[in-house]
RNA sequence: GGGCGCAUAGCUCAGUUGGUUAGAGCGCCUCGCUUACACCGAGGAGGUCAGGGGUUCGAGUCCCUUUGCGCCCA
């Protein structure tokens, strides 16, 4: 394999799913140590996360990039430090969305749920289900997931199935379910409830309706002004409540009101919710259809009427208006409102539209017969195991919105009116009326032995498996291996808009349980919005589909731009701009990579001079180059360590990104070449140390961009196998998946020197290149140069070369001395602290720019040490740190030399 | 109404136990197709870190406050 068979650029395309298939072939994404497989240990602890599972019905969009990206990410680096690593991958049913489909289906079809009835139509579903579930895992696959699939689960398979049914009838036993009529939010489009969560309210611009509650026993024309958002509830009302302190309507307390167009008699009644200063100061009370007022009737013992049916049309309770539209109803019962002189006023009005997540439809709080979680133990019990720390939640401010979420929690409807789902384990019997509830299916009442039971039509919300994903997908509530050995999972990672509706409920469910918490940290991940910071939404027409991304600019481009472009918890912003950046960099790996195999010698003989005999071996003394990277090598080690230790995933790709392009790249190698060029022992050494960085480099930027680094690596280890550098491969594993995590290494005494001594080069070459640009010389034309080095002289000596050949410099014409008698003539001048660079330039150099320039550099330079000479006077000196101090001290050393030697160039 | 977050270069954003001349990418300007890469290289311009106050030897970073924007819960 040599570098002309590699392309120039990086091509993805042609590598990706290569890969991918690859991976899984070889088994690299199934945990290394397995309570299945001979040979377990029992005793290593390993690493687990389980998925947030897709909805079945979903298609790929950035939430899931971001995820799959950040978890294949710790579970990449896990599995690289040896630790045995499990993803548990799988995916939801999502009842309502995968029924909606499937009666889109039907209707295209020519037919209905209804008409094909509940057995074939779940039928249908999983026929739907074979043909199109796989969709969303494939395209998981895709941004690189290396999750075990062998182990992949389904809400509804029979597992998944049974541990929802053991769940239900445990509660169920403990009497934390049950059934009963209360205040739900109910999808009349759907017909089904919806949980509280699955509500969103949307300020939208209405009216607000000011009318007369006459006074039932008056012959006057007393009335109360009552205003609403709803007229049509009026038809519910079952009472109107002022303030008791309220001057104005004290009074009628206690009087009887009569419901506009029926006639109905209601009473007056005092309560303290009502706040005086809205509207009329005056409350309509309509328990069936308010949560705030089914509150206060509650209070006050008040019927409950239901004056909407399951499609929202009015019922029975609204004598006249029976059968009409919600909304009609409204308007209807307005104008007949006017005509009869019961209305005051209209106002315009800012709703609180409660909508359907789904759909948007306006739902309707009405009361319904549903089943219930009592979920107050069981929230207790999760803030405990937040509070005592055997869960953290990171960023640590959402621990504060979780326990704000549990303080305040109502009882969850689990009961909906689909029938894609886990059907209620429920019977009625005939007989006796009671209910049945078991593991298995009954053949007979409990209560009675009686035969004739009807199972409840209903299925559980869908969130009812999701919160058992951690432990159900692992067997529970078999004592499997698995179960045994990977639960409690490690990490739950997910998008904070989730907490509630997921990681909250997973939270309850495992305590409850398992007895145990489902996995110990959290970490919840920002949203992705566009590049104006907006919520990416169809109706914006601003969604990014990251399918066409992954097609133009690599997968690798996305993952990283998602994972070191956001921080945990705060909303991320994406543009193209930055994919394609990262697509650069990708392309800038390959590169780097294919320069490194360049160098790598074919056989000892490749490099003049030395014999083919030779011991690859031959300890050689390094560069001070070679010591620089490898210094800095280690320090990005530590640092990256440091940083994924404390789940700062971005910053530490960050660092990694800088230090491949700004130092490897843009240094290192240009220092390699011109070692390289020297032959003999310094290109084999040169070589080496470029494989060794390139390697620890691949391997740490593998669970950031997986693709690229596993194809170079590839490629970097066959031809280090294939060449006389054989023994820096000897311990590598076949693959860079599963190659070890680089271990970090405490700062060694050589490093602080070496690096100094590069640095000063750096500086060097960096101020001859800006004197070169500002004076327009060419870039590619080499001209002579004076070194002065006083106490650095050696050190420049040593660096002739690289110096030459970094700032483009004549290295026939380069002459180094400690000191100068006499300025050079027709020359402009650099200052690095003790050191000087002249760049005879005759002809090109005005004398007074020249001075001009110099002048400005000297009280540049001056204004830097009055400004150190006042802190290190200060209490700076005394206060601070000593190190602290000390790099000040030698900063301002290094300036008072600089401003000498400008001041003698001015003479 | 309660809670949280954000405000840093033209744009999008980093900057995690406070360390003293604030960083990146993109965009912009000037050079350069030097045999890893033009998906590139070299150089450059560009910021009173939203305003005010405080703590500290030292504040983008901690505290208080004002303003603007966003989100969550009710």
């Amino acid at each position: 394999m040599t570098e002309n068979e590699l392309p120039k650029a990086y091509d993805f395309k042609s590598t990706e799913a290569r890969i991918y298939a690859m991976w899984e072939a070889g088994g690299y994404f199934k945990p290394s140590n397995d309570p299945n497989k001979p040979g377990f240990d029992p005793e290593r602890k390993p690493f687990v996360i389980s998925i947030p599972p897709p909805n079945v019905t979903g298609e790929l969009h950035l939430g899931h990039v971001m995820f799959v990206a950040m978890e294949d990410l710790m579970i990449r680096y896990h599995r690289m430090k040896g630790i045995p690593s499990l993803w548990v991958p799988g995916s939801d049913h999502a009842g309502i969305a995968t029924q909606l489909q499937v009666e889109k289906m039907l209707r295209k079809e020519g037919t209905s749920r209804e008409a094909v009835g509940r057995d074939e139509f779940v039928r249908r579903t999983w026929d739907w289900k074979h043909k199109y579930g796989g969709i969303i895992t494939n395209q998981i696959r895709r941004i690189g997931a290396s999750c075990d699939w062998e182990r992949e689960r389904f809400t509804l398979d029979e597992g998944l199935s049974k541990a929802v049914r053991e769940a239900f009838v445990r509660l169920y036993e403990k009497g934390l379910i049950y059934r009963g009529p209360r205040l739900i939010n109910w999808s009349p489009g759907l017909k089904t409830a919806v949980s509280d969560l699955e509500v969103e309210y949307s300020e939208e611009a209405g009216t607000l309706y000011y009318f007369k509650y006459m006074l039932a026993d008056s012959s006057s024309a007393e009335f109360i002004p009552v205003a609403t958002t709803r007229p049509e509830t009026i038809l519910g009302d079952t009472a109107v409540a002022v303030h008791p302190q309220d001057e104005r309507y004290q009074k009628f307390v206690g009087r009887q009101v009569l419901v506009p167009m029926l006639g109905r008699s209601i009473p007056v009644i005092a309560d303290e919710y009502v706040t005086r200063e809205f509207g009329s100061g005056a409350l309509k009370i309509t328990p069936g259809h308010d949560p705030n007022d089914y509150e206060i009737g509650m209070r006050h013992n008040l019927p409950v009427l239901s004056m909407l049916d399951s499609a929202a049309r009015v019922t029975d309770v609204g004598g006249p208006y029976a059968g009409m539209d919600r909304f009609d109803c409204r308007k209807k019962m307005w104008a007949d409102m006017q005509a009869a002189g019961l209305t005051i006023k209209e106002q315009p009005y800012m709703l609180n539209v409660p909508r359907s997540q789904r759909g948007g439809e306006i739902v309707e709080p009405m009361i319904s017969t549903q089943w219930f979680v009592k979920i107050q133990p069981l929230a207790e019990a999760a803030m405990n195991a937040v509070k005592d720390g055997r869960i953290r939640i990171l960023p640590e401010r959402f621990e504060k919105v979780y326990f704000n979420w549990l303080e305040n929690i109502k009882d969850w409807c689990i009961s909906r009116q689909l029938w894609w789902g886990h059907r209620i384990p429920v019977w009625y019997c005939g007989e006796c009326g009671q209910q049945t509830c078991t593991r298995q299916d009954p053949t007979a009442c409990a209560h009675c032995g009686s035969t004739r039971l009807e199972q409840d039509e209903d299925v559980l919300d869908t969130w009812f498996s999701s919160g058992l994903w951690p432990f159900s997908t692992l067997g529970w509530p078999d004592e499997t291996p698995d179960y045994k050995y990977f639960y409690p999972t490690t990490m739950l990672e997910t998008g904070y808009d989730i907490l509630f509706f997921w990681v909250a409920r997973m939270i309850m469910d495992g305590l409850e349980f398992t007895g145990q918490v489902p996995f110990e940290t959290v970490y919840l991940h920002g949203l992705i919005r566009d590049d104006g910071g907006r919520k990416m939404s169809k109706s914006y027409g601003n969604v990014i589909d990251p399918l066409p991304v992954m097609d133009d600019l690599g997968t690798d481009a996305l993952r990283f731009t998602l994972l070191v472009g956001s921080t945990p918890g705060n909303d991320t912003s994406l543009s193209l701009k930055k994919v394609e950046s990262n697509r650069n960099f990708a392309n800038k790996i390959w590169n780097a990579g294919r320069f490194v195999l360049s160098a790598i010698p074919k056989n000892i003989g490749t490099f003049a001079s030395l014999p083919e005999d030779s011991s690859p071996q031959t300890n050689q003394e390094w560069t001070l180059a070679d010591s620089w990277i490898w210094a800095r090598l280690q320090n990005l080690v530590r640092e990256v360590e440091r940083l994924f230790q404390s789940h700062q995933y971005g910053e530490a790709g960050r660092q990694i990104y800088e230090f491949f392009w700004s130092e490897f790249a843009d240094w290192y190698v240009e220092a390699a070449k011109l070692q390289l060029a020297q032959g003999g022992h310094i290109a084999f050494q040169t070589a080496e140390t470029l494989a060794r960085v390139l390697d620890i480099c691949l391997r740490l930027l593998h669970p950031f961009t997986p693709f690229v680094t596993e194809e170079l690596w590839g490629h970097l280890r066959r031809a280090l196998l294939a060449s006389p550098l054989k023994a820096v491969c000897a311990d590598w594993s076949e693959v860079l998946i599963i190659a070890a995590w680089p271990q970090p290494r405490p700062e060694q005494d050589w490093e602080a020197g070496k690096l100094a001594d590069f640095n000063l080069i750096q500086e060097l070459v960096r101020s001859i290149r800006n004197l070169r640009a500002e004076n327009n010389v060419k870039s590619n034309r080499r001209i002579p140069a004076i070194l002065v080095g006083a106490d650095l002289t050696d050190l420049l000596r040593d660096q002739a070369g690289l110096i030459a050949s970094l700032a483009h410099l004549d290295t026939a014409s380069l002459s180094i001395y400690p000191n100068l008698a006499a300025k050079p003539e027709d020359s402009i001048v650099g200052v690095i602290g003790s050191v000087e660079v002249y760049l005879p330039l005759a002809g090109l150099v005005d004398l007074t720019e020249e001075r001009a320039r110099l002048e400005k550099e000297l009280s540049q330079t001056l204004s830097q040490i009055e400004r150190l000479e006042a802190l290190l006077g200060s209490d700076f000196a005394s206060k601070a740190p000593e190190a602290v101090v000390a790099k000040e001290r030698e900063k301002l050393s290094g300036l008072k030399q600089t401003a000498q030697k400008i001041r003698s160039q001015l003479g």
